[in-house]
DNA sequence: GTGAAAGCGCTAACAG
DNA sequence: CTGTTAGCGCTTTCAC
């Protein structure tokens, strides 16, 4: 063949219009039986394939859909992407990447891609709405929240149970024989970090354990926070014997520090993080964590998005994806 | 304003026609200054923004790039879309994140989604050319490939040294007094494990040293077969006091089995893994290993491609980037 | 240096 | 159930 065929190629070879060639092949059950068929083999027979650029101006869609994260090279998002990967990719859609890297310029950017049309909708991951943007008229169907919560915002988001995450993390660690528990926080006032703390902090009043002054530490969700954050406490007259830590990153900083100072873990000391990233189950000893089911959240956030632009399901709400804690070597009665 | 402003919105409104907008507006050199100016002010004052899908209809591209990998769970890939993404951006394309799951339906697809142009190129992770697929026309401008080899097809190539890595890993570990070298390979015959294997024994052929049998083991990139591989190593007359692993899992998976008999990292047996991922530093003990400039590997990758489909340099050709071995602390000399 | 006209390939009205 | 017509918004000849 010469060129790629076009539909109108198809609709010649088969004798009919175009409009017809395009009915047939979209599905839309409108063309009769000896027809339809006919026209189905002739385009498998000449290789066609529709031009997106050409269906997507014509529909004013682009079959695609942003995922912005603030980094890309978060190994947290992975099974997230993967998730929602799947789900695109199974209506049709594509994922174009956007790395945010907390430059409000790009983030602005990426959100003029959806109000200019450059993709029909975007999952939000970074917490917090640009500045300086054309906020898209109809936002509310286009954008979805996920993992994060922006406050006074209209949209559907999907999250975690932050507090009731942290709450399960306390009950393990008292049900162990813990009282002495203290708590590596992420940076504050982002909105994850104050709700994993808030929890801690409920979960410890409700098995009426006190929370001694510097018990609570403010990290940074880095390996490297989270390293200082545990020597801190570990310097205290008073040590803890647990540590909860708001990310997994963070309890492997605290479990250096821990061993670099002497201490065997979980033996002397008990630590559990947040997230399970990758590996979180290598590390010796393995990392008792709470498990994100991120598969799970990027793909509902993924087809919750997809019901918004399809007008298949426009209710705005937000959806709360269930955790666990998961159990492995770092935590043990104290001593 | 009510809808979106179009070129010919515009064009009335500077009372010159549709074609000058378009030249001024695109930077084509063609419009003189008084005009020049003025449209780019209404334009600006508008909230113009040019309709992609109009503009790749008319252009035939799509101004977009699949990243095909094998698996978007594995944290390796991070900062290689970051680098890509970094660059792409910087060109004014996006990209497309393309998960194959090693399903040849879907490696096909995403080959045809460029053949059909639904986007401009791909930068190739997967390995290998996917089967029953329509291989587009001018490929070897289209596709590129990295981190792997694909032997015998024509394309560009950014890859790293595997074997010269091999080398500085064994140059490392002879230079602390090891003699007893093993190796945990990849899944042969995966191009990848087979040029680190025989990075391998040529640096140990060229340190005079011989390889006992049994002493290189197949694993399958996976941490439980670093464990298991490592297992039968330990269990060997003749142990090993060194155990160089094809990559950073298998290592982590050594790591373990080691501690799980009792042994002690690095004074009982050195390790040394493939790859630096994400927290290889962040283990205790932290993992020396062979570190890969990812985020440059997609940098470069991204600029070639780019440079390729634009045709500002068709040249097919194999680049290279360097490697460094980074030791921390699984290595020290053999008791 | 600027404009007129054509058309990229597709689908959505509107008829019949 | 099928065809005719029109046009999505842009860029690119070609003419002036």
């Amino acid at each position: 063949m010469n060129h790629k065929p076009r539909i109108k190629d198809i609709a010649v070879k088969a004798g009919v219009s175009p409009t017809t060639v395009s009915r047939a092949l979209s599905g839309s059950g409108l063309v009769a039986e000896p027809t339809l068929s006919q026209i189905r083999d002739i385009a498998r027979l000449m290789g066609y394939y529709p031009n997106i650029s050409a269906r997507n101006l014509r529909t004013q869609k682009t079959m695609s859909v942003l995922i912005v994260v603030r980094d890309i090279g978060n190994p947290f998002y992975l099974n997230i992407f993967k998730g929602a990967e799947n789900a695109a990719r199974d209506a049709g859609y594509s994922i174009l990447m956007a790395n945010t890297e907390d430059d409000p310029k790009k983030e602005a950017d990426y959100f003029d891609m959806v109000s200019h049309g450059h993709a029909d909708g975007m999952i939000l991951m970074t917490g917090k709405m640009p500045h300086q943007c054309q906020i898209p008229e109809d936002t509310a169907q286009k954008v979805l929240i996920a993992l994060e919560m922006i406050d006074g915002a209209d949209f559907t988001h999907v999250i975690i149970d932050n507090e009731a995450a942290s709450h399960k993390v306390i009950e393990h660690l008292v049900g162990l024989g813990h009282k002495k528990i203290a708590h590596i926080s992420g940076p504050v006032p982002e909105g994850m970090s104050i709700r994993r703390r808030a929890g801690f902090e409920n979960a410890m009043a409700k098995f009426g354990l006190p929370i001694p002054q510097d018990y609570i530490q403010r990290g940074a969700f880095s390996y490297q926070s989270g390293e200082e954050a545990c020597r801190k406490l570990l310097q205290l007259d008073d040590r803890p014997t647990a540590i909860y830590a708001a990310n997994d990153e963070m309890a492997f900083g605290a479990i250096r520090a821990a061993k670099t100072m002497g201490l065997s873990i979980p033996r002397d000391l008990s630590i559990v993080g947040f997230d399970d990233i990758y590996l979180a189950d290598g590390f010796v000893p393995a990392l008792t964590t709470i498990h994100q089911p991120c598969m799970e959240i990027g793909r509902c956030a993924m087809n919750r998005l997809l019901a918004h632009l399809t007008g298949e399901n426009p209710k705005i709400e937000t959806i709360t994806i269930p955790t666990e804690i998961i159990i492995r070597e770092t935590t043990a009665p104290p001593v």
